[in-house]
DNA sequence: ATGAAAGTACGATGATCGTCAAACTTTGAT
DNA sequence: ATCAAAGTTTGACGATCATCGTACTTTCAT
């Protein structure tokens, strides 16, 4: 069935900040949301800039949907990817946006 | 000499975000960063509310300081801690209050 | 039906990191 | 001078984690 394939997803509002730092702190955890973000848009697995195997881009991914971060569905046999930057900003205000933004800078 | 137990601090605005991250993911650091801030003074090393032997205590002073959070001196025996809260907001403005702010939230 | 495309799941491995105990250093008080 | 107070330094140990290759699953196009 089609939903089987949509794994789970957390209420946002219950994920602690040491998950959520944890997931933003590893460099290509942190280019995905960074580029989810740029980009205003969803972004399938495939269509990212990092320099990962699969099986290590799933892992990212897995831990970036547990921690409230993204939320993932099926197109065809692409999963997309959205930023949850809504629900993270009202949990968390001006975080996501703080290392986005930093994320940015000349001397990073 | 007393300049000798000055230990080296880094310049805030070549510190990168990743340093910084790294740093603050750890709940021991955090609280310590936290507790600087709520206090709005400077703490000495055994000042500090934090449930660690000595040891790994001056572990995370001096991460913390390498990653310019916080810089440090000596008044006769004791080291004292000042937070660089200025500083760092001119590097990566907001993120060091969204993540003290963060940290206050009831379900952590 | 068959094959390609897109990811996932499953170990395994190597490196990093938080932690501690024990020995040491520096300063201040007696 | 001596001793306690406050931290530091130095290994050592466990646990965690990012990474990969391989095998597997699901969907879509031919």
């Amino acid at each position: 069935m089609v939903a089987d394939r949509i794994p789970e997803h957390p209420d946002v509002r219950t994920v602690p900040l040491q998950q959520v730092l944890e997931a933003l702190v590893d460099p290509v955890r942190r280019s995905i949301v960074t580029q989810l973000h740029d980009a205003d848009a969803d972004i399938k697995c495939g269509g990212f800039n990092i320099s990962v195997s699969n099986s290590t881009a799933t892992h990212h991914f897995r831990v970036l949907r547990e921690a409230g971060l993204i939320r993932q569905h099926y197109v065809g046999t692409s999963r997309m990817n959205t930023l949850r930057d809504n629900e993270i900003n009202k949990r968390f205000p001006g975080l996501l946006e703080a290392i986005v933004t930093a994320d940015r800078v000349a001397t990073n």
